[in-house]
DNA sequence: CAAATTCCTAGTGCTATGGTATGATTATTC
DNA sequence: GAATAATCATACCATAGCACTAGGAATTTG
């Protein structure tokens, strides 16, 4: 029941674009460096984001990723859901397709588990926005906090 | 984001103790066929339940495994956590020795989200005992449910 | 003693993860 | 035109976990 980095790393990027909104076109390099991820890998997770229109690019000198929507508008289930697929604890809750291949699916009791906890997060994740995120880094660093790659505003 | 096998054959095993409680030790053979699982591969996992104490087993002909407490002293968190380690989306938010690997602790907005992620999930399955499933599954029963490996009562 | 059953250790094939390496192509700015 | 950057493609790799399988030793009952 873990995260993969493919989840992490896109929360982190887009939430790295959330606070250099307004900058422009924020180049993949800037991202990495900030945090401290592969640039090559990133570049994979990114295009992910970019074909679900959740970020939009800019090619050539001074190029870069932009968030294609405001802050408040993407939540962090908006993200995982493209870097990770459904988030659902086992596949025959996760969508209509895979609830079919389940023979037992209006019998089955512990089934019934796996969806209070698949709802359980998603409420979570969905009502997370990234500018919830901003806020509390614009908060965090009021308040002293001097480390947190997290927050290079 | 998925369970293994493992947090969910578990459940259903202690799931299949549960309804078969009072009658004996229940041996893995029965729950295995019962439940359509690798009897192998079950008893591995029966092993941590037993060494956690969720089960007692009972060695010999006519042995088989209890449950150690009343079905609804278990909870579907206890079963998972001793089959899946802590249950937390990232290692930050799961135990104070992974917590203290993380240098920015106390800053990282990220974090944040992990953590609600988790108490979330936490929550549903620590309020779900096997005693609410087998209720249920009696219900299922006298409203017609036919098939359903979960409640051959 | 034979059958039933738990207990224990090892091995195995497969897949996903989290990258790295290399290079070519296209678009844009200065 | 040079530099900057995204885009696309392809391939490779080491590690770890998953979901088993195999085989046998120890224990208990009848």
């Amino acid at each position: 029941m873990k995260l993969s980095t493919k989840g992490r790393y896109g929360v982190r990027a887009m939430f790295d674009l959330a606070l250099h909104q307004g900058d422009g076109p924020t180049p993949l390099r800037s991202i990495a460096e900030r945090q401290n991820i592969s640039e090559h890998y990133l570049e994979q997770l990114i295009a992910n984001l970019r074909k679900e229109g959740l970020v939009n690019s800019v090619r050539g000198a001074h190029g870069g990723y932009l968030l294609s929507k405001e802050p408040a508008e993407i939540t962090i289930g908006d993200i995982i859901r493209v870097l990770e697929g459904p988030i659902a604890p086992v596949d025959c809750v996760s969508d209509k397709v895979e609830e079919d291949k389940c023979e037992n699916i209006t019998d089955c009791v512990v089934r019934m588990i796996w969806k209070k906890m698949k709802d359980s997060i998603n409420e979570v994740l969905d009502e997370i926005t990234l500018e919830d995120l901003r806020q509390e880094a614009i908060n965090a660093k009021q308040n002293g906090a001097q480390h947190g790659y997290m927050y290079h505003i």
